[in-house]
DNA sequence: CCGGTAGTTCAAGATTATTGAACTATTGAA
DNA sequence: TTCAATAGTTCAATAATCTTGAACTACCGG
């Protein structure tokens, strides 16, 4: 069996850790292409397509360990799912002003 | 003379660099302090006490570059204020959501 | 001109990020 | 059940950043 995926409570979640998995543009694309399905996607579709897989495995790793996702193993993939409905009870309206901001940074 | 501050547009403020900015615990007090009051404060005023000086310039040039705040030298001192309003009406929620979020983490 | 204050710059060591290569786990098919 | 393909993980080495002491610059008051 593989290592099993760690996951803060939503109380040990920290501001300091969410800001600083969104202030990368590649892991910000991650979150807002999670955002845009309604279901769980696997970390191949979810992450930019140039992005190798190592440095995959290292963002998600990021974006967990921050609370931002939920991650499970599915047979040979792995789901991932947001958890902005927790955090944004958390820390009311932070991720939905950054998801809505994001938007208007589309530079390339 | 010495080498005078560079502040980016606010156009050119990306959202990366401003969640990347205040991702630094150090940094987001010394921009919760300069909240706090009403006019612009000193870098040794506006930084944590414990705060080396030469790591004191490297966190206001990174909140500076990223457009958080502006600085001013004025004679032996750098007066610093925020740009809230500005990067306020950029990304609408973000600098004040996580402002409000920030007081929820008071850990020690 | 001197001493003190406020910051800056530089350099070196310590962290952290990036990614190719080798590896593990699971599935579907022959 | 063995094989090949798929999806990620782990490791190791290089690259990029951060941190901070020490030396330096700039300005002010006397």
């Amino acid at each position: 069996m593989q290592r099993p995926f760690v996951h803060p409570a939503i109380e040990d979640v920290t501001l300091e850790g969410v800001l600083y998995a969104l202030s990368d543009p590649q892991r910000l694309e991650i979150i807002k292409k999670l955002a845009t399905g309604t279901c769980g996607m696997n970390c191949s579709t979810a992450a930019p397509v140039d992005m190798p897989k190592s440095t995959q495995s290292h963002n998600f790793q990021i974006l967990r360990e921050a609370g931002l996702i939920r991650s499970e193993r599915r047979g040979t993939e792995v789901v991932n799912s947001l958890r902005c409905s927790e955090i944004e009870k958390r820390f009311p309206g932070v991720i939905s002003a950054i998801l809505k901001a994001s938007d208007k940074c589309k530079k390339r």
